[in-house]
Parts: structure tokens; sequence; C-alpha cells
DNA sequence: TCAATATATGAATAACTGTTCATATATTAC
DNA sequence: GTAATATATGAACAGTTATTCATATATTGA
């Protein structure tokens, strides 16, 4: 395999491996779509959207079980896309930042689909 | 399991799970997110960021064989995050639209990690 | 038509991941 | 301290997926 068409993309190739991230930082960018990526893990996120909630609240939203909900949330959290605070003997979950809002909206905009 | 803070809450877990797109949808979104979250692939898009490219040099840019990266590429095809044309015996790769420059931008601000 | 080059793909394997079930931890009310 | 409630977690299983290897298709130039 070899490209001859030096002129035109060779420059681009080259620029891209000069500025590759590091596998570090790919793997960093991949978990956190890979936390956003799974049906389940979604349908929190657009739950949450409406507003901060417990766990009970979650599960009754999106329809699932408890266990379930909760190992989702713990992959949501680790990856930064989810944030908590305690309320006495809840949890309350929420969106962790305006990023976390605007990528969802922008891959709804991108698939047409309505929020 | 119940929840009685029902005054705080419920609203917000009523109007989330009203608005809870359907099954399709979410799986639409999922499916657009999966194809972004794999290590292998972001490398392919973020040489891409540096313009079209045909196959030989997205292999060079990433470092990879030419069959993970067609197979990896057919998938990012399928999930409408790049483009194609051909020109002659090459296959010229595109990102498909703006909105998933956005989109990794914004992965990258979030992660206060340099592009 | 034939050889060479570029890209795609099917099958197989290995690694990963989501859910379920059972159970553990933590907080509150008594 | 004990019971009740809310949430988290470990193990196991099933389903999914990325890579490799071998091979197929498509385009070009002779």
């Amino acid at each position: 395999m070899q490209c001859d068409h030096e002129s035109e993309h060779a420059s681009a190739a080259k620029r891209a491996a000069e500025n590759m991230p590091s596998e570090e930082e790919v793997e960093k960018v991949a978990a956190s779509f890979k936390a956003i990526s799974e049906p389940s893990r979604l349908k929190i996120l657009f739950a949450l959207r409406h507003g901060e909630m417990c766990v009970y609240h979650i599960v009754a939203a999106v329809g699932s079980t408890q266990s379930a909900v909760s190992h989702q949330l713990r992959i949501l959290r680790a990856g930064g896309i989810v944030k908590t605070r305690r309320e006495g003997q809840n949890i309350l979950y929420s969106l962790a930042d305006e990023h976390v809002v605007a990528v969802l909206e922008l891959a709804c905009t991108h698939l047409k689909c309505k929020l």
C-alpha cells in the first residue's frame, strides 16, 4: 500500500500525525463518549435535563431497575458526566456541567430529533 | 424503594418520563456516540480534522493496520460521522459536518485537553 | 486482458460490558 | 441500638465488539 498524491494529502497526514493527542488523552475522550453512548445511560441524562433527581425518581423516569440504574450512575459519575450531592437519605444526581447539555443538544440537532 | 420528597423532585421526574424520547431515538443518539467512543475511531477523527485523507494516510496518521482502519471507517460512515468521495483508486474520507467538529471540540474543552 | 494498487469484508477469537441477583453500606426515625 | 429506607456493589452470565488473517472487489495503466 502506498499513496502517490503526496502533494495533496501528505501534508494533512503529516500534520495529523504530529498533532495526534497522546494515547492517554484519546482514551480520556473516548471514555467520556463511551459513558454517554449506551441507551440506558442516555435515558438517565435525558431525564436529568429536567432537573436534579434522586435514584428512585431516575428509576421511575427511565423505567429500569434500581440496581441497573445504580451501576450506570457509577459509570456516569466516574466519567464526570453527572455530579451528586447528598440530601439526607437520598443522593441527588444532576448533569455535571453545561458541556454535557450542549453535547446532548448537538447530537439531537445532528440527528434532527426533537429533545 | 419509595421517595417522599414529592414536592421537590416528583415534578421533574414526571416531566422527564413524559418527555423521554422514544426508544428508537435514544438508540440513534447512542449509536452516534458509540461510533465516536472508541480510541481507534477517535484517532481517525482527530486525524481527519486536518483535512480530507485517503485510507493509506489515515493508517499512517493513526498508526494501525489497513484492515482495522477499514473496519472502523465502515462504522464511522454508517453512523454518519464521516463521508467519502472517490478519486481514482482512492477513497477520500472527511468529517461529515460541522456538528462532528463541534462535538469533538466540546469534549476536549470539557476535559481541558488541547486539540 | 493482465498486473498492480487501494480499499473492503467475512470468519474467528479475545476482550469488554450491561443486566440480574444477592448482599452490603449508609442514613434516619424510633 | 434496631428497623426501615436509599443507594451501592461483587459475581456471574449473556451479548457485543475490536482486531487479525485471509481474501475479495474495484480502479488504473500497460
